[in-house]
DNA sequence: TTGACATCTCGTGAGGTTCCGATATATTGA
DNA sequence: TCAATATATCGGAACCTCACGAGATGTCAA
């Protein structure tokens, strides 16, 4: 049965507000440069803070600060090794997502 | 060559800032509930200013701004006809980059 | 033209984000 | 212990975002 025009009948994928506000927050921490930069970086292996903070040419203190922000919402881990704190990739998506990100805006051209 | 450590010799993706900062745009712009859910609605057909703002439950000029927001960030072009505006998807990756966020944040449970 | 409807635009204010500098904490080695 | 290194935390300033309300614009029908 096609429907040419919108029409009360139109099937709409249900929304859960929740979920939704969940979604957003984690989109929202994606959409900063030096936070997607160090979410590319860590797809690759772990980093210590240092490391992510000269790459993306920011403060210790700041890429501390945007670290912690993606730790809230499960992208990352850390691990303390010796006066160094490594951070690695916790949440299984985060390749996925990147991928779909980096096949629109970051891929050769 | 496996790397067990990191060390000065990782192959590092390399990132264009620009790229990264127009990504990071419309990433924050994805970050928001409602623009979110009109993303979701859209790319199951078009819909008018009203009915998305009915389904968001935001009053219309609200969904003209967060509709005005993501026309900017090439997601959505949208057609007059008569007094109504319709939108509709313009970005192809959109509905690559929904199916990652839904299959992480809103589908099963 | 007038009135009703649909959408858009603008100013405003509350609250959030980001960066910075200073300081605090943790670890190692002398 | 002290000093150096690495990271984290805090306060504040500048800036941005969002929702709201008022009003402007565009469209149609009478």
């Amino acid at each position: 049965m096609p429907a040419k025009k919108n029409s009360k009948s139109k099937t709409k994928p249900l929304g859960d507000p929740t979920a939704f506000a969940e979604a957003a927050e984690c989109l929202k921490t994606l959409g900063h440069p030096v936070r997607l930069r160090m979410v590319q970086l860590l797809l690759q292996g772990r980093y210590t803070v240092g490391e992510l903070a000269e790459d993306c040419g920011v403060p210790d203190n700041v890429a501390s600060e945007h670290l912690r922000l993606m730790q809230r919402c499960g992208f990352f881990t850390s691990e303390r090794e010796g006066r160094r704190v490594y951070y690695q990739v916790a949440e299984p998506h985060l390749q996925n997502i990147m991928d779909c990100i980096e096949s629109r805006f970051l891929s050769h051209g």
